[in-house]
DNA sequence: CTGAAAGCGCTTACAG
DNA sequence: CTGAAAGCGCTTACAG
């Protein structure tokens, strides 16, 4: 590999030279920016990340903090990919790379890695739990944006889809579809989406007159399996209800599956909206109703965030993105 | 941050011993290498890695692939998260982090990044198309392993699916059930799996005594509009088949929606058995029986070649991991 | 607009 | 078993 030694050499100019061509190239004479550019590509001169970093303090990498916990083994976010994709895409072209932090070696492993590497921000995507290393990062001072979840710290901030709003116009679709009696499968009320959506819900209720009764709200766990046992117990209700918004589509396919099996039928009987917009949503038949995520959305306003952070030390940081949601209608209410 | 020389200061050493205590422990006075380590939790000091990684050239880093290409834009791989997980963990126990790689910053990006950071390996999972950046990167002697596909290089190997295996049994199974005109919608050939998964087909025809027939061989992309498509194809035919093994879950889905359009049933009517084993396999109705790809595995294999590779310089790659499959019977075979 | 020099925080022969 | 010193490849005041 050729160094910015030997490629000064070959301009005829000083180390520093070459350094400025790349990182202040307006300072420098066009000429010679000119020559030294030329050869560098000719002799595939690349600088050293390793060494800038080390001089200067930034890495252009970003980490992500992707817990596949031990409290949580399984824990998958609903469109982990589509976020991917997004930050990716937008961190690169800012020149940023991803790293993907390692978690599991013991506590605190996250704040070290970012200390260890110099990583200009990092973006956590979580399940919600109160983790220590995490809020000790968020207190620190490096840039964070936390998806789906409201961090506080110096230099931190989130974005989060409008999920009351999102949850607010399901109840108001299932109301202009002629339903009344319209329960909710809430996803646990300790994560914000979770707790939002059922905000979204009640508002609704108010807004369009319709009683709040307790017993229409059954909490689920965001997984099929817990969708399908709050759907149960719904329909053990003396007065079932004709609709319900379930807030998150996983559970609202096990809450479809549930009502089949007692013998019902969707739309018909009990009419479902559900919350994301999986790829599964669109597969199952009839295809689900159900409130859409910005699913990119989420990657490239995380990496909006974080450059802004990062571009000015200085400034409070970004106040939270709030995502617009989308209702997509299709089969099942 | 403590440095390594602050460290050194406070112990009453030189930075080479401490600096030993950390790479070579066990040449290093065991008094004073407690002593060391005792101090250095107590100011928290931690080997900064960019300056590590311009002195040895090892960044204990591993590039990931992923290329989410311009030629194909919503690639998506069935099980990316599974194999991220796979691949995180496993190289984190070796103290490994992962790089994701910014791709689309013009050709050559790849390499370029690997150079530039000092990776130790890369990584690749993508769709198969032949990228001139990834082919030079493989033949350039950092360790590669790719996903689901060969590649050659002087210090490459791969980590693929026992495909002709998993065909072969699904084949099997349905011949198990009664069936005889049994047909296949095959993946693009120009892939491996497509291709092995085809072979595997024709094998077991070839065992069980059954006719080739080529109008039973209808290519798909791995979507699901592709299995739709094939599989009506296949219900045109005048000896309509009577069961179909479908190289991908997506497209099997596919074609169950075409045979259920065309008012036929399955399994009843027309068997299916897919591969993969995708979440959705397991939450369609009837549930698909499908050929189960062993997805943490993929990661594991990885990890593991990888850092055989990197531990050992000189050696020859590790011949390529072939993963067994499983078959599962669910309902549609 | 450009160069000489110090410094970023480690590792590693080389002596002892 | 340990230390002094050179070196890894950059950047950045400071002069000029």
């Amino acid at each position: 590999m050729a160094t910015i030694r030997e490629l000064a050499r070959q301009c005829g100019v000083s180390v520093a030279t070459v350094s400025r061509v790349f990182n202040r190239p307006e300072v420098v004479n066009p000429d010679t920016r000119k020559n030294v550019l030329d050869t560098a590509a000719r002799i595939g001169y690349l600088p050293n990340e390793s060494a800038r970093t080390l001089a200067t303090k930034k890495s252009h990498m970003v980490g992500l903090v992707w817990d596949t916990h031990h409290r949580r083994p399984g824990w998958r976010h609903p469109f982990l990919q589509e976020i991917l994709i997004g930050l990716k895409t937008a961190l690169s072209d800012r020149g940023y790379h991803l790293l993907m932090l390692a978690t599991g070696d013991g506590e605190g492993s996250h704040d070290r890695a970012v200390r260890r590497h110099d990583l200009d921000g990092v973006v956590f995507i979580d399940d919600g739990t109160e983790d220590p290393a995490l809020l000790r990062l968020a207190g620190s001072g490096v840039p964070c944006v936390s998806l789906d979840r409201p961090v506080t710290g110096p230099r931190a901030t989130h974005v989060i889809s409008d999920n009351a709003g999102g949850a607010r116009g399901a109840v108001h679709h299932l109301h202009g579809r002629g339903r009344r009696a319209i329960a909710t499968i809430a996803g646990p009320v300790r994560t914000a989406p979770g707790a939002e959506r059922l905000a979204g819900y009640r508002a609704a209720l108010a807004e369009l007159g319709l009683p709040a009764r307790g017993e229409y709200v059954a909490e689920g766990d965001f997984y099929l399996a817990g969708g399908h046992a709050a759907m149960r117990r719904l329909l053990e209700l003396d007065e079932r209800p004709d609709a319900v918004f379930v807030a998150g589509d996983e559970m609202a396919i096990g809450a479809i599956r549930a009502i089949t099996e007692a013998g019902l039928r969707v739309p018909e009987d009990i009419a479902v909206v559900g919350f994301d917009d999986i790829e599964l949503a669109a597969l199952v038949q009839p295809g689900l109703t159900t409130v859409a995520q910005d699913k990119a959305g989420f990657g490239t306003a995380a990496a909006t965030a974080l450059i802004a952070m990062i571009d000015d030390p200085a400034a409070a940081p970004p106040p939270p993105a709030v995502l617009p949601t989308t209702l997509v209608v299709r089969g099942t209410a």
